[in-house]
DNA sequence: CGTGCACTTGATCTAAGTCAACCCCAGTGG
DNA sequence: CCACTGGGGTTGACTTAGATCAAGTGCACG
């Protein structure tokens, strides 16, 4: 155990960052308690494969900080990313006992984990669990779905902008509005994109000429005028297409 | 109401055709006459709109027979299918009062409907359509994560066997395994694809001449071998890439 | 002070898109 | 009965966005 999980763990769950926003959200005190009997943290480090496709998944669990990637892989090498899981974002079946996907850590990134048999019960002994656990489901299909429409239509400079604009936004909630650091690789970004990197660092580049954007080092970015980079992805100033 | 409708509320629950896959599967008989109480049939002839992009839901369902599809678009007109509903897929969220996806009928296409706050409240009361309605979602979600493999990585040849075989597979479940009426038609094909409808045309016409499969007319498909179909699209034998 | 890794940039290639003609067949109406 | 029309589909010629191949650059780390 590293000493952020600690930190973590003696704090509990009343403040916890993700209380609000993850499978627990909608918990009453008794309930967080059950689940606070079952969870227990643990934090990879930026790079470590914390699932491989197929594996046994004896756990389910959601981040709390960092980030992981979701892909899967056809046989002769081929990757795309299916899912960037950010803070709050649930991963596993409770109803399945292998991987369906590739889990990745993208930064240094920790869980909150259940023990899959353990959560599977409290589920189904909590409607407010159960009930929860449907409601973002649905919103990750949602999400899926808007992610089709990015990868079967969307153009390279649109597919970027997108991406940075979806990141920007769930930054933004956590700090400053127009300044986030990537938590993504150029690799990492043109596997979430359907592209390839070259492609990926020439769109960068190309955004960041034409004042869209600006850059600090490789990950680091700033955007001055959120409008004109969603008006570079193709998207209505309003357009949800949340990542 | 149309002859079909007639035929199939007269039968009731028990002899409907999606008994044991649909939302209701696995409802004991008291539950099943709740829903039996709020539900409605209603049929759309193929090319009608079901649902606009961001119309008004008052129901939700699933699919008794045929096939819709759902779209989502761009403001500039770019197209992409985001699901293909079949016999026993549901369609909407109860949770939501708008719709997230344009619905059409592709095929002529009969619904059994639920009016949406009914069956809200229904689902909040009986765990087992809950517990079912969360397996359906999580379900549609890895299908929805597959397909984004197929939109982001493999080549039109590949998309369009993938699409063939997965057709098949579903037809094959009622019927002859190797023969199928295609419940789309091109343009369709090329919408679900991110493709355009002269590349779909053909890669289907490469298929047939490479005697990988037959056509019979546009929209009759016969593959004498499902594991060169699967071959080229790029699935292993066993893969699942369900639609 | 290399060595390696993440990224960028340039030159070239190619799969799929675009544009345009055409086929086939089912309705429709003279 | 047949000409006309229109929609779905096919095929061909050409264009192009993004992939591929191949050098670089610049920074972090032993």
């Amino acid at each position: 155990m590293t000493r952020i999980d600690l930190q973590i763990a003696k704090a509990g769950c009343s403040a916890c960052p993700i209380r609000h926003r993850a499978i627990c959200a909608s918990c009453e005190p008794t309930e967080l308690d059950q689940l606070s009997e079952i969870k227990s943290y643990r934090t990879w480090r930026a790079g470590e494969t914390i699932l491989m496709e197929g594996a046994n998944l004896p756990f389910v669990g959601s981040v709390v900080s960092g980030c992981a990637t979701l892909t899967r892989s056809m046989e002769d090498g081929r990757v795309q990313m299916v899912g960037l899981l950010l803070p709050s974002d649930f991963v596993g079946r409770h109803d399945r006992d292998t991987a369906a996907y590739e889990v990745v850590a993208a930064t240094d990134v920790t869980f909150c984990l259940f023990r899959r048999d353990e959560f599977r019960h409290l589920l189904s002994t909590t409607p407010h669990l159960m009930e929860r656990m449907l409601q973002m489901s649905l919103d990750e299909l949602d999400a899926a779905r808007d992610w089709m429409i990015l990868l079967g239509r969307k153009t390279a400079r649109e597919k970027v902008a997108t991406l940075l604009a979806n990141i920007l936004r769930r930054a933004a909630s956590a700090g400053h509005p127009l300044r986030a650091e990537l938590p993504l690789t150029r690799d990492a970004m043109a596997s979430y994109l359907g592209l390839t990197i070259e492609t990926v660092s020439r769109q960068v580049t190309a955004l960041r000429k034409e004042g869209i954007i600006e850059m600090q080092g490789h990950r680091g970015i700033t955007c001055a005028d959120l409008s004109a980079l969603l008006t570079a992805a193709g998207d209505d100033e309003d357009g949800a297409t949340v990542a």
